[in-house]
DNA sequence: TCCTAAAAGTATCATATGTGTCTTTTATTT
DNA sequence: AAATAAAAGACACATATGATACTTTTAGGA
């Protein structure tokens, strides 16, 4: 375990006195998870910062009535519950789950803040909680200025970009992708369909070729 | 200026020699801004950590077909950039104005590294960080999986609360109100008529009469 | 291989909000 | 007090997305 911790950029300069130290006490702690497991419901206090060491969670964002979306994928090397420790509030405001099945390290919040004392470990943390805050600034404006094929295009284009090519498969089902894109499925659908009409796109079951690029 | 941080949290460890090593470095410096000056534009590089010391600003999130829509609003003991310094990118993700005269303090990027090596400061800036998060994820389901109609009843219920009546006075114009809603002017017009239509609430031009609470 | 469940795809109707324009009222400045 | 600008208020129309319901296709397990 200690070892596994070491490979992380984030404990890389913690000695490895200190971690057997908070094991044995009780402060560090592994666990496995299955995929499809829920792991925390949008609502639940965070008592842990947790790290990946392997596998992938997905992060959903729900609302009352029903309607759900996409957030976060989190995978090894990311962490879980930075910017919910330490401030205000400390519950989980989507609810996560186990994509593929993961391998987590679980610290408490004591075990964080002996380890703060670590100036390294300080930066680390504070740049993932920085960078925590810029997804969601990401969202926030994807879902508050841009409409459907505005993001749809971001995406392609993203897309064909990663994969250097403008004909390209689709990493994720189209169900996935409306979660994603914070739309019902037939609202993707339809769009995909006007993209089509309009010349922009072509559609071939998992395959997309973007013919323009704005 | 020694004096003016110390009586924020967030300084009241740091000992006053730092800061006056900080000072003489050109490592923190105080500003005035004048009402209406914009502070920063969406986009711009972050390079300072910002403390408030009096006055106010606000920040918006601008689109690119001139939509926008208020996000926070910063007084006294609020911060600006710590979750932009040590991110990965360093860009403001909205425009930040004075709304009242208002006396900064600047602080860099290395000057808030020092300062990190001091343990108290480094718990609270871990949870300004933090806290900030937190408002952006209520940011998000706001405006992600509710109407207007509910955030406005939230709303004034909200104010119903702070002024302990049922009928009180807005804090703020409706144009401001459309702002803070993130919707245009119009359509809180049309949701408020809708609201004394189903009986909800009464309108006489600055206050609301909240009628029912669901 | 067949069966079943999930994903893909389509169509229809309802609704929330944006956009543009116009009038009226309130506030500010000279 | 008059002049001007800003806010308030209302309306018509366009459009993006939600909700629902249904069929077809694909994929995975018995």
């Amino acid at each position: 375990m200690i070892e596994g911790l070491k490979e992380m950029p984030l404990f890389a300069t913690v000695s490895s006195d200190k971690l057997e130290n908070l094991i044995c006490d009780n402060q560090i702690d592994k666990k496995y998870y299955m995929s499809g497991v829920t792991f925390y419901d949008q609502g639940d206090e965070c008592e842990t910062f947790d790290l990946i060491l392997s596998g992938s969670l997905v992060t959903y964002s729900l609302a009352e009535n029903g309607s759900q979306m996409m957030m976060f994928e989190f995978s090894r090397g990311h962490t879980l519950g930075a910017n919910l420790l330490f401030g205000d509030t400390h519950t989980y405001p989507f609810s996560v789950y186990c994509q593929e099945r993961a391998e987590i390290i679980h610290l408490t919040k004591d075990a964080v803040m002996t380890l703060l004392y670590n100036y390294d470990f300080t930066l680390n943390f504070v740049g993932i909680v920085s960078s925590n805050s810029q997804k969601l600034n990401q969202k926030i404006y994807m879902t508050m200025h841009r409409t459907l094929r505005e993001n749809l295009l971001d995406f392609f284009q993203q897309q064909a970009h990663l994969q250097k090519t403008n004909y390209f498969r689709l990493p994720i089902s189209k169900k996935q992708l409306a979660d994603q894109m914070g739309v019902q499925r037939p609202s993707l659908f339809r769009e995909l369909k006007r993209l089509k009409e309009d010349g922009v796109i072509e559609v071939e079951n998992r395959y997309i070729h973007l013919k323009k690029t704005l």
